[in-house]
DNA sequence: TTTATTTGACCGAG
DNA sequence: CTCGGTCAAATAAA
């Protein structure tokens, strides 16, 4: 593939090849972390495993700062000023327990901030799970589609503020019942530990997850709205119980089950499509790995001032 | 009961 | 104006 050949114009040279040199690092360390779960019965390993990862999440943390050091560049003003999870209202106007034409009248009820300068890119898929939590605030039919989109939200908007959006529409052969899933804006929820991981990777991968798989038959899905996409996106609920640490671990649980590739056979058939960042078209060109990655990987990205 | 999803209205951008 | 993204009341599910 052209590999680098679509590199935002602004972008140094010398940055990127410290981007190439940071995403190669951590495909390579992957690559060894990959090498040591299947070797998992040394014990040791667990340690090995831990500052892999560290070492993963570092290099991605890099090359996705220097991305964005140059990309926002010129839409800093607008993002780092005013692309707050906020809108003026922050989220709720509980005030009135009417309707809302009354607020429409009286108060503008959403006065809230389209994002349009945000990280967007396109994953085509038979699935649309991708190991995080979502939650659906909305679905529209879209002109020229057959079928509607679904808005998807991350759970932690309001607890931590997290922007991060996907949009998920079936395509119009549907054949295949594929998926197309624009994700808006890196999750900068923490998943912020580690210790996910060996729990799960001691153990089975939960069967819970096997209905997140929307695509083949669900059992557990109501019937009543089979005519279109309605993923299921009750994973929140599991959030909101932490039990031990009020920390939620979920994004790097899942994404772990990804890398050792339990039951998600299907997610090797993604196909990317970048469509303001070049970084998603650098990954794909790199072979590394699935989209779940970068997804996580940007969580405390430096946007934050 | 609480929590998640549905769905039509509202809003901003073009 | 239209279109698409978001909000939030109503409804469904657990």
């Amino acid at each position: 593939m052209a590999s680098v050949s679509a590199w935002p114009e602004g972008v140094p040279t010398s940055n990127k090849e410290r981007v190439i040199e940071e995403l190669v690092n951590g495909q390579e360390c992957a690559k060894q972390l990959e090498i040591l779960l299947h070797n998992w019965c040394e014990k040791n390993g667990r340690l090995s495993a831990e500052e892999l990862v560290h070492k993963i999440f570092a290099s991605f943390d890099h090359a996705l700062s220097l991305l964005t050091a140059v990309e926002s560049a010129e839409d800093s003003q607008n993002q780092a000023t005013s692309y707050d999870d906020s809108p003026c209202c922050n989220g709720r106007s509980e005030d009135s327990t009417n309707s809302r034409k009354k607020l429409a009248s009286k108060e503008k009820r959403g006065c809230y901030k389209r994002r349009r300068d945000e990280h967007a890119w396109t994953v085509v898929s038979s699935t649309v799970e991708d190991g995080h939590a979502w939650r659906k605030y909305g679905q529209k039919q879209i002109l020229n589609s057959k079928h509607p989109r679904s808005y998807f939200r991350c759970p932690r908007k309001y607890d931590q503020g997290c922007r991060a959006t996907k949009q998920v529409q079936r395509l119009e052969d549907d054949g295949s019942q594929m998926f197309q899933t624009t994700y808006i804006g890196t999750h900068t929820c923490r998943p912020d530990s580690f210790k996910a991981p060996q729990i799960i990777i001691d153990s089975e991968p939960p069967e819970s997850y096997s209905k997140f798989s929307y695509g083949s038959s669900n059992p557990k899905m109501p019937t009543k709205k089979l005519h279109e996409i309605t993923p299921p996106v009750k994973q929140e609920t599991k959030e909101e119980t932490p039990t031990t640490s009020g920390l939620t671990d979920m994004d790097s649980v899942v994404m772990w089950k990804d890398i050792i590739g339990a039951e998600y056979g299907d997610v090797a058939s993604n196909v990317y499509t970048s469509t303001e960042i070049t970084s998603q078209n650098l990954e794909l060109d790199l072979v590394i790995k699935p989209v779940e990655f970068e997804d996580d990987f940007q969580f405390d990205e430096s946007e934050f001032v």
